[in-house]
DNA sequence: ATTCGACTCGCACACTGTACGACAGCCTCG
DNA sequence: CGAGGCTGTCGTACAGTGTGCGAGTCGAAT
């Protein structure tokens, strides 16, 4: 069988609302409840077009298949985070990366699907776009200001990602961090005499006065601006 | 309901392997053939018993459940990165992010699944572990080992996997790049006279001599190099 | 010989995405 | 006015999923 070509919610045209009945609009908005209030598992086909007082296969008259819903609401998400448009290059990536960290924070479902599913949606575009604009401004030429996008765009789903997936994880087994800990000290134990560094940092992670919350801040920060600081000895300008 | 503790294969332990019947190896294996062939989708219990000339159920003896097998074969991915133990610090980090990105690679399938399921798995923490002693041996000191490593992770997957999964997506559409520019295009153009620096960099991948396989690879030295400098800067016996 | 543990497996259940065809209401054209 | 066609909804059905349960097999130890 021939492979279908690329397609994309957004590579098709569709139709602005009508008046009557359901759209694409209250439909999103009925699949970002349900995805913030129970996962990304409780997202079903029946259960959207229950809650919007629909038979199921209605949907799909608004939407191709499952996937071109998981991409609509997926732009919702590159909706929040907002990127100055006049700042320096600096405090433009730095916004941008907080507002995406805080975006995907905001919706732990997203975290699977962040780097996964095409980013092709108007919202995610005009983020794109205007970080794009700030490196240009900072005096990045050519090939180069992607290469810079690209780095920020990477550093922040990958630290942020794996975060959200560890609480999402606590949060499905109803266990804060002491009582992970507790789970999980025995195995770490025994397998500490062979990862003497490993075994270092667990200790970090069980003193007193550690906060996970602001631990994971920290980090973020920290690799953040080593990251700028490393794009910025890049500029043209640089010594 | 009172929600689970938290678990995972590598937090139960589990009796060596028998020589007869099936062992938790051959179930791994196995499963490795089936994702590294067809994807993840094609991954089912059913199948994999198949494979194996078992009934389905009957892996549910030496797995707890499918997510128990699928930690199990991304320790399998890890396994696969190589960290040296001796070389300098750059160097070190430097071969375990080229490994991870290839790791993920050539396992296309683990792209939706690599910071999103727990890496508790022997392969997994050697890594990390080693990583953690460059770092220590190049001087960080306290927590700032693990803000080094973390950000080195983080910039790898964030890299890797967004890539990976344009291979997957034009992988299972049978479209290579020029046709997938043939499909977006339109809809870029019709986008780009409000996203000026989107369009420019669409241009600039859609010249003659413009290969994505080097692309990406450049893009991906830059800015692991630019987070590399980054963090050397914050050495203690940095000036 | 019997009892026990380690395994295997068929069946069944609840649920998934979605193809299909029937149906309704409205708009336009003859 | 009537006849279609377009837009939109929906019930049914199909092929599949993960997995709980209980019955069954087989080798070893008592």
């Amino acid at each position: 069988m021939p492979p279908k070509p690329f397609s994309s919610v957004w590579t098709r045209e569709h139709r602005g609302p009508r008046e009557q009945g359901l759209s694409r609009d209250q439909i999103v908005r009925a699949a970002l409840e349900i995805l913030d209030a129970d996962g990304l598992d409780a997202l079903s086909m029946r259960k959207l077009g229950a809650r919007l007082g629909a038979g199921a296969t209605s949907l799909y008259w608004h939407v191709a298949h499952k996937d071109e819903l998981i991409e609509l609401v997926m732009d919702e998400v590159y909706g929040k985070v907002a990127v100055p448009e006049e700042a320096s290059w600096r405090e433009t990536a730095g916004v941008f990366a907080y507002g995406l960290r805080h975006a995907i924070l905001d919706h732990p479902w997203s975290a699977g699907l962040i780097g996964v599913v095409p980013a092709l949606g108007p919202n995610a575009l005009t983020a794109a776009d205007r970080l794009m604009g700030a490196f240009v401004r900072a005096g990045f030429e050519g090939i180069d200001v992607d290469y810079a996008v690209t780095a920020v765009v990477a550093f922040t789903l990958g630290a942020t990602v794996p975060e959200v997936a560890w609480l999402n994880a606590m949060a499905a087994s109803g266990t804060d961090m002491d009582k992970l800990h507790a789970d999980i000290g025995p195995v770490v134990v025994k397998l500490a005499s062979e990862r003497p560094h490993l075994r270092q940092r667990y200790e970090n992670y069980t003193g007193e006065k550690f906060d996970p919350h602001v631990a994971r801040r920290l980090a973020f920060d920290f690799g953040l601006m080593a990251l700028l600081d490393g794009l910025q000895a890049r500029l043209p300008s640089s010594p």
